[in-house]
DNA sequence: ATGTACGAAATCGTATACGAAGCTTAGGAG
DNA sequence: CTCCTAAGCTTCGTATACGATTTCGTACAT
């Protein structure tokens, strides 16, 4: 009969701050650029800077947001060439996962993930960035979530949380890509059900990414010569 | 004019902090599970104990040390299964950072690197488990330090930070794959030198590390049943 | 009108202090 | 002799306070 405090969810003040904090830049409520100051967000929780101090330098080191000293921090930025970097090294990593989460994954999985990808072939007329955005987070959760090398899992994550902060994500900028996605995960499903060899879906997974990635590179130099 | 002090080298305080523990785990001053009271590193450094929680929170995010709410922070062990993720982990991410590297490597890399293979083939008698990782570290830090995205190299460092911490490694539990090692160093050498594309030389460095792993793993369950 | 210098405000960095939680050990009951 | 209980110690968690650094605005000189 202990826990008798409902509005105490997380443990410590420092652990709350830094799930706060991660959540508002994940969902957007922080934009990329914004800067956090310390008293402010120490304000707004009630507590004290230490904890949020302890709070940034964790995200900090998750590369969510940049800090310098005596100046501050700020939710890390969507640089074009950070973007490059990050959807480079989720390519290999997501990959990876993918393959490594592939045995394990069940008849119900692969339904579960078919189902996403047919939501998502429907939201392709009346095309909407961020809904697609956001099952499309979804459809490879269920294949890589099974990973069971925690680390590798982790930094799929992390990648994923870097990502979401550009919200409306790469779909926005190269909606034309959208209809290539969609296939391209029934493919990969497909290779997943006939149970072939890790490194054919590992491949798969890595070039689906890639391409979303070459998509955007060849958008973007398109847009600078115009 | 400015820096006068010679003694300060790091700018905040808590900076140094990281960067001495940081040091002290990697190069084995504290060993794995040993208890980093905040109080004792404190003194240590003539500071209080506010930047050394930070410093702590800024290793723990890394993976270096585990912390419990209400304990403290012990050194990130050994476990076996640890081991083997990070093994993993890292077979990964250098095999892709390798390969992303090989293409901007130039002739006096590739000397610098067979350089180090000789030393430690030269090692391979009298053989000092110590001497041959702290080679091995060099030789493949020349093959991946050219990877130019830096998220992909600063996941290798990590691994290697954390692989660190067992000190002698591997070769000390399997002194036999040592002669391997420097054969498969040569291999891979020649695969770069003749220009091979990305895939091949990926998929020969993280063969190279998958085989020390699973050279442990045969060695560790050899020992079980023994 | 522009550039520079000075000063005030904002913000960060760290020390100190005190309360809370966990661990250890001594004492007593069964 | 063993197990349970309670007090004390250790260590962590956070608030508050103050010094240090940066930034921005204003006034002055050129």
């Amino acid at each position: 009969m202990a826990e008798a405090v409902p509005a105490a969810p997380a443990g410590s003040k420092s652990e709350q701050a830094y799930a706060l904090i991660k959540a508002r830049i994940v969902e957007g409520t922080y934009s990329p650029g914004h800067r956090l100051v310390l008293a402010r967000i120490a304000g707004d929780l009630g507590v004290s800077v230490v904890p949020i101090r302890e709070a940034i330098r964790r995200l900090e080191a998750e590369g969510l947001v940049t800090f310098e000293r005596n100046v501050g921090a700020t939710v890390a930025g969507i640089d074009p060439t950070e973007y490059l970097y990050t959807m480079q090294t989720l390519s290999i990593i997501e990959g990876a996962a993918t393959a490594l989460s592939s045995p394990l994954l069940g008849a119900a999985d692969i339904a579960r993930a078919r189902g996403v990808n047919e939501e998502m072939r429907a939201c392709l007329k009346d095309f909407d960035p961020v809904r697609f955005t956001r099952l499309n987070q979804e459809f490879h959760s269920v294949l890589f979530e099974h990973c069971p090398n925690p680390h590798i899992l982790d930094l799929v994550h992390r990648g994923w949380n870097r990502l979401a902060s550009l919200r409306s994500s790469t779909f926005r900028f190269v909606p034309g890509r959208a209809t290539e996605s969609v296939d391209e995960h029934e493919a990969l499903l497909k290779l997943i059900e006939s149970q072939a060899d890790a490194d054919a879906i590992e491949k798969a997974a890595r070039l689906h990414r890639s391409a979303t990635l070459d998509a955007y590179l060849a958008q973007s130099s398109a847009a600078d010569s115009s």
